[in-house]
RNA sequence: GGGCCUGUAGCUCAGUUGGUUAGAGCGCACGGCUGAUAACCGUGAGGUCACAAGUUCAAAUCUUGUCAGGCCCA
């Protein structure tokens, strides 16, 4: 049996419920049981760090990564949806060393590694209940029991096993030539150096967040150079420095291809100068008085070579101490070119492409080497081995100039000893060889918003490098490569158990259960086969490898018993949504690793001639491990800034579940593209609850009400519905068909609207006007029919919205469907999904009834115009629809749109003559492409039409206008209201009203006053809606006497009244000019109840 | 400094392949309803579509530039 719907709405009360249900049902676990055998959707989560608290944002994340996966669980698909957790990384070792108090790796080797690590791994799940809480809180349905984490170590074996498939690939052809002369194994994972801020003092690499914090402005010496150039008795290239430590390891100067330079000659001192052109006037303290002698191009320049600045650096047989051309180079300051040494980023790019062996005078402790007299010793920042550098380079000619600088300069924020930037040791993979891969996957990616594919995330992988993916920390994946100490021999461990036996071969077994990270794994030694030691490379890996390899590392694949069949029936993902920042993340380091992996299963496959593996993975669908992703933007606050706790503006989404329920704030998050930044606040909150959520819950209580009075129960009887119901239900199955689509295309704001505007055409326009059907005593089939009309758009309505709004929807269904349908599935998010009846829609009928709403605007508008009450019957209603064919069609709806406005008598016609004049307008858009230039001319041509000619144009007819012939579409036809008349037009359709008022009418409107006081009165006095009563009603005037008299019976019926009484008296209800007085009782068996009003 | 995005009513946002009356909700004003009531409905006011040039018969929409904001990267 139904249930009353008596209790006030209380959302979180809800939600308790509801949650509490879910748990005790396992309606999750058997949202995805039930699907055993079914076609599978798939969605990835990407592991959110949970050492610090879930926000707002997260909670964003969470209803956009519930929602799809709940619509494709009840279109019959099964959705595995594994929660993930990302448990290694930098974030973790920052909050080790801040509560620790460390500030170097002495630090951590003082504390003891073991121990360190130990911390970091303390830390990880700080905050794991909080998410699960929340999660669980906002309704996502996700598998937090089956959650994978980064640091177990079958996930650490799957880090392994994608590594050694880029140890596997090997270069070809030229490339391998190249890598090779590069000193680099041709391997798709290879070691190199990749320059990082480096702090000397404490042998640390600092990430560029952590740089950022340690930036202070200091005064240095800067130098102006000199190279002479090879083979002129007076040529010199110039560059300027700020950091003369360098010139020690200077390998080359770089000019932009395209800047000119000019060759001058100095008044001072006759020698011969080549500078940029732009900067020699800047540069005129330095270089005095000068003569321009000659201009080359950069690119002409490329190729000239200079004597070293020291001995050491003479490396005959390279290219070393050469100019060479790159466009990074500008003119903003110094002269135009650049001195190159290993200690930057670009420096160190351009003299890798010259094949220039890596020279470094100053090592990794920060002091010069002992070979570069007389320098050896000294630490690279110490105070006066600049003045020591410029008397040397003054000594033998070289030094231009000098001067003062100020600068920012980057220390360590923790120590504050001043940072180099370093080549340090590091392994690589060649995404660069991945590139056109990767591009091409990227095509079959579905992006939204679209602009990303092309955009910044089409911009980065054009632009991709070689990805750095180890790390020197301590708490990750450990890199599985043991090499001999000069690199000859090397070995890349594919998962635990090769490791094992590779140990125990050698006598030297592991303890069962041993953990696959640092310090312990730096224990094991292995031998190369002439019996020298291989020590792992002391390396971490990126956490982002780790979270790029989580497709198939979520299932431990391949080394986990059972793995395969998982992660090939969940590959690749049909959905992941995360924030734009992850463009060059997740969502990259998921294309770079699948895109690695799809080569080596390509060439594997080949190998074992594998047709369908082969097939398979060489579909560029599937080099991408994800088919759709919606990157969402910032959640703001209120005010449109960003939340920060500086700013106190965090908004604690706990309590907001709490204040207003989880399905709200869900439903703002689908309002509105997620990839737009999104204002937050309650307001926004209570608009959604407004908009969504009680319209929803009013259909339904006001559809229980009534149903639980007449004790209604489906039933197949067959059903007479009116044009009303079969409206309705072809506006639902229209929304079924708009809701469907756009989630199907992940276009969740324009769900939400048709989601909007059905649920407004429900309440106001479906239910409004049928509310008499159901409360009115008799139950006929027109009632039956309206009952089984609401009753089929709800419980259709309820699925339709599970996805969206799980909580209220499962309350709703729990009554509606559960206590009146037996055998009915235990829970809303079982059921399947509504489709799209084609056969129900009636897109004529669609048009009819917006053609009649359209007339019932107008009409409102017109009676507020003319100041008359709906309350006011009149006498008569023109209505006129031009168009073709409508005046038939609308016939059926004359009644009701008479009711609505309150009128007697509806006229329907075609024709509005008299009632307002035509104008014609070109219809721009049709004519454009018709007459396209002549457009104007043709335009002011129909703006004078004749009345005669537009009718004629209405009536379906063409008319030749000079040389072209205009058709009934060309034109638009425009009305205007004659002065006087109570006439309204919107341009296709035009209303006028009658107004002129009878005795009778006046007497039916007064009537209808009093009854609307009665009803007033019932309801203030908490009469039951099915109580019977009598009535007295005092009044003085004797016009209002009559029509009360004149309308007892209507009266009485509408107010469910036995008897109704006049006497004189007074009263403080008004009708128009008439002031009476309204007491109602309540006729019981046992008593009567009396009230005033 | 580079890349990408955004800029439409007081506020939050829609706006199809360019087509001439630029929409909706909130808020506001006025009116209505009171048998869905922590409500609800109608009507109205409110816009130089950030700015400027260009392409076009026609630009919120396409192009270029400027300004402001955001994100990512240097």
């Amino acid at each position: 049996m139904l249930k009353p719907v008596s209790e006030k709405l209380h959302l979180p009360a809800v939600d308790h419920d509801i949650l509490k249900f879910w748990e005790e049902r396992k309606v999750f676990e058997r949202s995805i049981a039930e699907r055993e055998g079914k076609p599978a959707f798939v969605f990835f989560d990407g592991p959110p760090g949970t050492n610090g608290l879930p926000h707002i944002g997260h909670m964003m994340q969470s209803a956009l990564k519930d929602l799809w996966p709940r619509f494709k669980t009840m279109q019959g698909y099964r959705v595995l949806r594994k929660a993930g957790w990302d448990t290694h990384g930098l974030p973790i070792e920052l909050t080790a060393d801040k509560e620790l108090g460390f500030t170097s790796k002495l630090d951590v080797q003082k504390y003891g590694e073991q121990e360190y690590v130990d911390y970091c791994r303390s830390t990880v799940f700080r905050f794991k209940q909080e998410w699960e809480i929340a999660i669980r809180r906002i309704g996502r349905f996700l598998d937090l029991k089956n959650a994978y984490a980064t640091y177990e170590p079958y996930y650490i074996q799957s880090d392994w096993w994608t590594l050694k498939q880029a140890w596997n690939l090997e270069l070809e052809g030229e490339a391998r030539e190249r890598a090779l002369r590069l000193g680099q194994m041709p391997r798709y994972l290879y070691k190199d150096y990749r320059v990082m801020a480096y702090s000397p003092r404490t042998g640390t690499t600092l990430s560029n967040f952590e740089v950022a914090q340690g930036y202070e402005d200091v005064t240095d010496l800067t130098l102006f150079v000199k190279f002479k150039v090879k083979g002129e008795a007076n040529l010199y290239l110039t560059a300027w420095t700020t950091t003369p430590w360098t010139l020690l390891s200077n390998l080359a100067v770089a000019v932009g291809p395209e800047i000119e330079y000019s060759i001058i000659e100095r008044e001072f001192s006759g020698k011969h100068l080549i500078v940029a052109t732009e900067r020699l006037e800047a540069l005129k303290p330095v270089i005095g008085e000068f003569r321009v002698i000659g201009t080359r191009l950069g690119k002409e320049l490329e190729g000239l070579q200079y004597e070293p600045l020291f001995d050491w650096l003479n490396l005959p047989g390279t290219r070393a101490c050469s100019v060479v051309c790159d466009e990074y180079v500008t003119t903003s300051d110094g002269t135009g070119m650049v001195h190159l040494a290993n200690y930057g980023e670009d420096d160190f790019r351009i003299l890798r492409r010259l094949e220039i062996p890596v020279v470094l005078t100053v090592d990794a402790n920060g002091v010069v080497g002992e070979h570069a007299h007389p320098f050896g010793g000294r630490e690279f920042r110490e105070e006066g081995l600049d003045v020591d550098i410029l008397k040397y380079l003054q000594a033998k000619g070289l030094l231009l100039g000098k001067e003062k600088y100020t600068h920012a300069y980057p220390f360590d924020y923790r120590t504050k000893t001043p940072l180099m930037y370093f080549p340090r040791p590091a392994w690589f993979i060649r995404t660069t060889e991945l590139k056109e891969m990767m591009l091409e996957a990227n095509r079959h990616i579905g992006w939204k918003p679209d602009h990303v594919r092309d955009g910044r995330f089409g911009n980065w992988l054009e632009n991709v490098q070689d990805w750095n993916v180890t790390r020197e920390r301590y708490w990750g994946s450990p890199l599985p490569v043991w090499m001999t100490e000069d690199g000859s021999e090397a070995v890349c461990v594919e998962s635990l158990h090769e490791l094992e036996a590779l140990a125990a071969a050698q006598g030297s077994p592991l303890s069962s259960g041993w953990d696959p990270h640092k310090p312990g794994i730096d224990k094991v030694v292995l031998r190369a086969k002439d019996g020298r030691e291989m020590r792992r490379e002391n390396f971490v890996l990126d956490s982002w490898f780790n979270a790029g390899l989580m497709p198939w590392g979520q299932w431990g694949y391949p080394a986990a018993k059972g793995s395969e069949e998982l992660f090939m029936s969940q590959y690749p993902a049909d959905f992941i949504s995360e924030g734009q920042d992850q463009t060059r993340g997740w969502f990259y380091t998921l294309l770079a690793c699948s895109c690695l992996v799809a080569k080596a299963k390509m060439q594997d496959a080949d190998k074992r001639k594998d047709d369908r593996a082969q097939k398979f993975w060489s579909n560029p669908v599937n080099w991408s491990s994800y088919k759709n992703v919606i990157c969402t933007e910032l959640v703001l606050d209120s005010k449109g800034l960003k939340m920060s706790k500086s700013l106190g503006n965090v908004v604690d989404p706990m309590a907001l579940f709490e204040k207003f329920g989880a399905d709200p704030v869900r439903w703002i998050f689908f309002a509105t593209n997620p990839w737009l930044s999104k204002r937050f606040g309650e307001e926004e909150i209570r608009e959604a609850v407004r908009a969504a959520i009680l319209p929803l819950w009013n259909s339904y209580s006001f559809f229980v009400t009534y149903a639980v009075i007449d004790g209604w129960t489906p039933s197949d009887k067959p059903i007479e519905r009116t044009e009303l119901d079969r409206w309705i239900l072809s506006e639902y199955n229209r929304l079924i068909s708009d809701v469907t689509t756009n989630l199907e295309q992940y276009d969740v704001g324009k769900a939400s609207q048709s989601i909007l505007a059905f649920l407004d055409e429900l309440t106001n326009w479906y239910i409004r006007r049928s509310r008499r059907r159901f409360w009115k005593s008799e139950s006929d089939g027109d009632k039956q029919a309206a009952y089984a009309t609401l009753y089929e758009v709800l419980e259709g309505l309820v699925r339709l919205l599970a996805p969206f709004l799980p909580f209220i929807t499962e309350h709703i269904y729990q009554n509606l469907v559960r206590n009146l349908v037996p055998n009915a599935l235990e829970s809303v998010h079982l059921t399947d999904y509504p489709v799209c009846n084609d056969g129900v829609r009636d897109r004529v009928l669609e048009r009819q009834m917006a053609r009649v709403q359209e007339a019932v605007s107008l009409a409102r508008a017109l009676r507020e115009e003319r100041k008359i009450k709906v309350r006011q019957p009149l006498a008569k209603m023109t209505w006129v629809v031009p168009e073709a064919g409508a005046e038939k069609e609308l016939l059926p709806y004359l009644a009701l749109v008479a009711e609505e406005i309150n009128v007697k008598q509806i006229d329907i016609q075609a024709s509005d003559a008299g009632l307002v004049t035509l104008s014609a307008k070109a219809n721009f858009k049709v004519l454009g492409k018709k007459v396209g230039p002549r457009m104007k001319e043709i335009a002011a041509q129909i703006e004078t039409l004749s009345n005669d000619a537009i009718s004629e144009l209405e009536r379906g007819n063409n008319f030749p206008l000079g040389d072209v012939t205009l058709t009934p579409e060309d034109v638009l036809v425009r009305r205007e209201e004659l002065e006087g008349y109570a006439v309204k037009s919107n341009g296709h359709m035009t209303i006028a009203l009658d107004t002129h008022m009878t005795e009778e009418l006046t007497a039916e409107g007064l009537a209808r006053e009093v009854v609307h006081s009665i009803q007033t009165s019932r309801k203030d006095a908490g009469f039951e809606i099915t109580d019977r009563i009598s009535i007295e009603l005092t009044t003085r005037s004797a016009e209002l006497e009559r029509a009360v008299v004149g309308f007892s019976d209507y009266i009485c019926r509408e107010t469910l009244a036995l008897d109704l009484k006049v006497v004189a008296g007074h009263g403080d209800q008004r009708a128009g000019e008439h002031e009476f007085g309204v007491t109602v009782s309540r006729k019981t068996a046992q008593s009567t109840v009396e009230t005033q009003a």
